[in-house]
DNA sequence: AATGAATGAGCGTTCATTCAT
DNA sequence: TATGAATGAACGCTCATTCAT
């Protein structure tokens, strides 16, 4: 997991020394919320880390909301761009593509980072809705790939059908965190679940059929009355 | 997702009074940690959201720490005794009982409770070592089911295929949550996804074989030098 | 330091049981106030130490200052009982039990609980009239024996140079003990500062003549105008 | 008992509002040590002296643990610089000034403040190790100047055996605060009792030789066994 | 762009005390 | 004698935020 991209509040960053600072502001808060939660994340904490004084913090952030939506902003875009610059280094096929991204996926999810970073956009999304928009923007683009390779390996998927198969794979990935993930008890067994991961989706995208997963006849004539 | 089971400090809820007391706390503890998440939770909003006073409160729970494992232990007891009751609700076919199980799952991740206790505790988890433990006590009780029900569908897997299995699957399933739970943007689609879920893991469990999951064999060669 | 003798409030203590429990909590309570200071001595650690319910040590003493009141008895009336002990085995002759005296505070101030008991009780009477009654009236019962040993070495001293004199060997000796006391810097030099000790009283005693301390002539004349 | 010096946390105390809110600090806090005692000395209590928030005095002092400290050297550090200064007054013969010294000590330690700051110094001393470096760093530079006046009326005396004489007679001074101290029982035979200190202390350094402190031959010889 | 100073609310925790049982 | 339950105040400390400089 890494991260880039820096927004912030208008009027500040306008020089270079306010860029970096916002930066650093950034990659200290991440940390932070990495290795103490958000429950243990301050903009006290914050600012000690960065060695400057709360005042200025409040400068550049002047809440912590703000500060949060650009932590989010920043995380996810550096995200982001590693997922994309792993498809465009796996092999062409969409099936190798599609491998590719899921090995992608599972490698990053058992770095500490992710591991860490990730319960707590899911907890956050629970009780913000600003985190809630920037988590499902984030799944929403990731899954773009995985559902554009879905369409190319089983093309007798309707839209929704696919978008469906895509979120059960992408979150089944995700769900994985908390159990194979770094210092998890499972984490020995990445590479085996790993395999199982690889089977079982791509079975999944190739067998699939619209009857699958479409309601039954019954349940449509009972849903129209 | 409900709860029972009571423990508490020593010396304290002797009294059916106390009882009581202790069952007001961990209900409204349990509350604000839904609502509010982890860090919205304090002994202070406890005490008021019950009636009593926090020196009150603090006579039963010493510490926050005393009080949050006794409510992990509360909610993930209750959590479980649902989830017996619901195999033993099921039909009497190995994989008749293995499919009600992914719907009880899939059912109780969508409440609103479930929803936003566990990502909780995946948080939590990460960051406490007391939740950890509890966390991964809960999951290993309700894998013994789902591996018990593996085994009997697929007999070739070996012991420790069967716990990877059954791992992946129980882990995708949770992974579901912040996706299809209560009033998360796929929640519409839970009849869909929950029959992806069903022909998939119906899928693997029957297909597996030792060979799929196994390191290949070039791996075990470049592995032994 | 030793202590015995058990007061305590009317109506308690009546029972056998009941006494054993004030000599428990006076013991308990002892202990703590020597290693935690007044600052650290609470109810309920004195009802912890002992194994029994704030209520219930609320039941033998009513009020913390109670508590504390015999708990400055029972601590004063062991210390007592000490120094006349050690004056009755000292020998026959008026110099060498006054010099046996001297042996037996700088031996006794030098123990752990008496080190960190008297100041805890010097501090104690600054602020509380109860304590500072206590304290002086332990010092002037001390100084009966030191007194009537000075006035049978140095019989031409009068009566109130006698308690002056008295007193100051008595305080001076008190004075020792944050410095030779318990773990104190000095606590290896303490035979050296004994025979200092030794010497300079016995010489003050046996030298000391009217004129060294009564006010000058003038200073009386000035005095009665 | 005077107060001059300041410190503080880094970063505070750099204009001369926060020099003077130091000040203010510390002001109040010594007088709530003074007039209520360590035990009711509180955080809150002196922001409320001073007139401020507990916040802001937390912003000065990140814990209690650090205003004390701050607080002992500012106390202290009073205390030595009135020290030297009465020296400095005091004639020009060694005895004059070594009768100087104990005149000084015991008028200081007649007054309110002294008599009621140092006994919870040595109290706290028995406690806190801080406070009990603080304390004993206090007396050694107190005594250099006894010391000093020592070897030069009494020339005989080797190095340790000077040092312990000046222990004794600085121990032997203190140990008369709680007796002869502001308000204490004894606080009108001030003037007397000082004459038996000035008697006492002076014949002891004029007088003492070497066999008087040092271990008599025959401990000697037992001691090498 | 940055600091030092300040606020007011809230945090987890401990306190002496009361009282029905 | 003893317990369990409760109060209300105080404890040391951290919080997000504001603001003059």
């Amino acid at each position: 997991m890494r991260s880039i991209k820096l927004q912030n509040r208008p009027g500040t960053g306008t020089y270079i020394k306010g860029q970096e600072r916002i930066e650093q502001i950034l990659v200290a808060a991440q940390g932070i919320l990495i290795d103490k939660g958000y429950s243990g994340l301050s903009m006290r904490k914050i600012a000690t880390a960065v060695g400057i004084t709360i005042g200025n913090l409040h400068y550049y952030y002047p809440s912590k909301k703000d500060l949060l939506s650009d932590l989010l902003d920043h995380v996810i875009e550096g995200y982001l761009l590693e997922f994309n610059t792993a498809r465009a280094e796996a092999g062409s096929s969409a099936l190798d593509q599609f491998i590719a991204i899921i090995n992608f996926i599972v490698d990053d999810l058992t770095t500490h980072d992710t591991t860490n970073f990730f319960p707590e956009l899911w907890a956050l999304a629970n009780h913000d809705e600003q985190a809630a928009e920037r988590m499902h923007e984030l799944y929403r683009k990731a899954r773009l790939d995985i559902n554009d390779l879905i369409a190319q390996i089983n093309p007798t998927l309707s839209h929704q059908q696919r978008e469906e198969v895509g979120l059960f794979i992408s979150a089944s990935l995700e769900g994985l965190t908390p159990f194979i993930g770094n210092g998890k008890p499972w984490n020995s067994n990445v590479a085996n679940i790993k395999r199982i991961a690889i089977k079982s989706f791509v079975d999944l995208v190739t067998d699939i059929r619209d009857e699958d997963i479409a309601s039954s006849k019954s349940e449509l004539i009972a849903a129209c009355d």
